[in-house]
DNA sequence: ATCATAGTTTGGAATGGTTCTAAATAGCAC
DNA sequence: GTGCTATTTAGAACCATTCCAAACTATGAT
């Protein structure tokens, strides 16, 4: 997707490294890898997952480094932390609005996206006084065959 | 059940009882007194919270027991369970469907009132197959005097 | 009343995700 | 290269919560 004449198009890396440096921060092995593993396998894992599958790249990284890695994405707004409940939290690195949906049987997460209309509306229920920054919106529930259909189609079946 | 010339309507000590008699449980003066302590004071009190506000009925109350009763409470649905990111629990005895406003400020939280209309529009983002049995609402932001006058003004100054 | 049984409370130990600490390492400016 | 700072690392500490096993309590059947 996106190739050639790009004008300031960004390929991950360079977005990753361009928020780093707004930041004043620097650019790491640790911090590509991880924010690639994100990017790679959209399914909202946790710290500790993350750090399995970063480890096969980086066999020496610790889990000190991916919880540290991890925040300053987040900081950086590259990556948003996800908490249901009291479980562990959950990193992903879909920025557009939207809620998630938790499936109980399953244990997975979904992305819902959600129209700026919704947004709106949902905003408008504060009343005068209340200032909001952010709101976030968690379905608990069961997904049937349709939509885990929908997500392994939407998704390369992973070699 | 519904006793003769009642409406039904139930004071909070008997709708802890009945609850509790519908699930097979007890009735007990640390359930009824953690009960009557997050109905008292409904600022979403952490367990921490509650087991201050209980010692001073229930001097000898021990910290597990009001985990195991607010836990209690909550598998009764009589108490609502509130998490915002990965601060300890909050507790909430405001059955209405609401959402919370977290003021990030003062860490107060606030019940915002969800119309029914409102709660249709959210789940009607779900695409099929979607199933949810819960949503969460959770705005973050500041919440200016004028809500702050408003919460002061519904609730009795506390003596 | 007495007893048997199951439910509840209690203090303290264990858990588990996360954060902290201090030392080692790596990158950058001069 | 030298010095300076940022980053990583292993392990300890943290802390809300859960687990455990022993006391205690309510219930209701004899
Ligand atoms: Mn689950
Ligand atoms: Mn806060
Ligand atoms: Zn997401
Ligand atoms: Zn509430």
């Amino acid at each position: 997707m996106s190739t050639a004449t790009l004008p300031s198009a960004t390929l991950p890396s360079d977005a990753l490294a361009q928020r780093l440096a707004d930041s004043g921060l620097r650019s790491t092995p640790q911090r590509e890898v991880i924010y690639d593993v994100l990017l790679k396998k959209r399914d909202h894992p946790t710290a500790d997952e993350v750090f399995a599958r970063v480890k096969s790249e980086l066999p020496t990284v610790s889990l000190a480094t991916v919880y540290n890695c991890l925040e300053t994405l987040v900081s950086c707004q590259l990556v948003r932390a996800v908490n249901f409940e009291r479980g562990p939290t959950r990193y992903c690195p879909n920025l557009s609005p939207h809620a998630h949906f938790h499936d109980e049987q399953s244990g997975q997460t979904h992305d819902i996206e959600l129209p700026p209309a919704l947004l709106k509306k949902v905003h408008a229920v504060l009343p005068r006084g209340y200032d909001a920054t952010s709101v976030e919106i968690i379905f608990r529930g069961k997904a049937t065959r349709s939509s885990e259909q929908r997500a392994a189609s939407s998704q390369p079946t992973r070699s």
